[in-house]
DNA sequence: AAGGGGATTGCCT
DNA sequence: GGCAATCCCCTTA
């Protein structure tokens, strides 16, 4: 397993959100490991994307869309749900990728245990909401630099083919025709397909 | 200082 | 399939 570096993140939001596909997003922390496979994201750019949340400029809630690469960016949104980002683009262009959901890896009982008992595993992790309370984030995991241990991505060693799906974004009320969700076509952890 | 809307989810019908 | 829950942040006054 190799984490992926800034270079990996300081490209293209398109790019960055395409090949995210099939990566391995870890948590460790608490004594506990959770781990799962990317298998669904969005692209948010900035001043030319109206569903940005970078699109007016920087404020306070958005200025670490601003900064260097490989860095998280977790927002709170309907009173309810946080959202995980991670941060693209050069230092000082926006951009972020929404992880919006995880095929569960390693630290099933640790989900199932926070998600509520009820919910099958393909139902863990399947909405950027519910990818958020399976893995325990909060804000107080924005702005943490992910090129290292311990909150993290990698890639394996061997990677198979990955069947890379574009398609509309989901929830948003503005730019609703452009192409930046990506996810692993026919995988059953995907939220839309 | 106040109001409105939001990158969602789960429950109820 | 519809809607309430519920809070933070941006916008405007």
């Amino acid at each position: 397993m190799k984490i992926l570096d800034r270079a990996f993140f300081g490209r293209n939001t398109q790019i960055v959100a395409a090949e995210l596909i099939g990566k391995i997003l870890v948590l460790n922390q608490g004594g506990s490991l959770v781990s799962g496979k990317i298998v669904e994201t969005e692209a948010y750019f900035g001043a030319d994307d109206p569903a940005s949340h970078a699109f007016r400029g920087v404020t306070p809630r958005n200025r670490v869309m601003f900064g260097p690469a490989g860095v998280s960016y977790v927002y709170f949104t309907y009173g309810n749900h946080h959202c995980l980002n991670i941060v693209t683009e050069a230092d000082g262009v926006a951009g972020a990728v929404l992880l919006r959901a995880l095929e569960p890896l390693s630290g099933l009982s640790i989900m199932k245990k926070r998600r509520g008992a009820k919910h099958q595993t393909t139902a863990l992790a399947n909405g950027p909401g519910k990818l958020t309370q399976a893995f325990g984030i909060t804000r107080d995991h924005s702005e943490i630099d992910m090129t290292r241990g311990p909150f993290f991505v990698a890639e394996k060693a061997e990677e198979g083919f990955v069947h890379v799906q574009t398609a509309k974004r989901i929830g948003i009320s503005a730019a609703q025709h452009l192409p930046y969700r990506f996810y692993l076509r026919g995988n059953p952890f995907v939220s839309v397909q």
